[in-house]
DNA sequence: CTTCTCACA
DNA sequence: TGTGAGTA
């Protein structure tokens, strides 16, 4: 299919197919008129980046992670296990980000806490943190 | 009409 | 990552 087919079926605009590409996330033949010609299973492939890019993870690292993924069902399942532990420590890596900006914010919290301004008006600040009172906000929302 | 590459008030 | 140009 072209890329037009492949963008309508999967969403994904067309720019940012030619994008992945780019990246060596696909990797469409081309007919002899130069246009991009996707296998049918590209369509699959183009989900898995979408997700494994809302997992967090590189352009980089999706490019040498993709082909290690079997599409199990419409989950993805992990083939080699080298990419197990891979996945772990990038696992480990978002957990610390996440611990530094949580400790962050509390650090801005108790600044903005002690604000002790003039201005009446814009004196109110929003505190989403008050409807989450322990740790974990709301997710992101789940993959498409 | 669709796709391609390249470039950017 | 959108958008327009100028093609094939």
């Amino acid at each position: 299919m072209r890329i037009g087919e492949l963008s309508r079926q999967t969403g994904v605009s067309e720019r940012l197919l030619r994008y992945y590409e780019e990246q060596g996330l696909l990797h469409p033949r081309r007919r002899p008129s130069g246009y991009r010609d996707y296998a049918d299973s590209d369509v699959h492939t183009v989900r898995r980046i979408r997700t494994l890019l809302s997992a967090g993870l590189g352009t980089s690292v999706i490019a040498e992670v993709l082909p290690c993924f079997a599409d199990k069902g419409d989950l993805l399942a992990p083939t080699c296990s080298e990419l197990v532990v891979g996945l772990g420590k990038e696992r480990d890596r978002i957990s610390t980000s996440i611990d530094e900006l949580v400790s962050a914010r509390t650090i801005l919290d108790a600044i903005l806490g002690a604000a002790d301004v003039a201005d009446t008006d814009s004196g109110g600040y929003d505190d989403p943190t008050s409807k989450y009172p322990t740790s974990d906000a709301p997710t992101e929302p789940a993959l498409r």
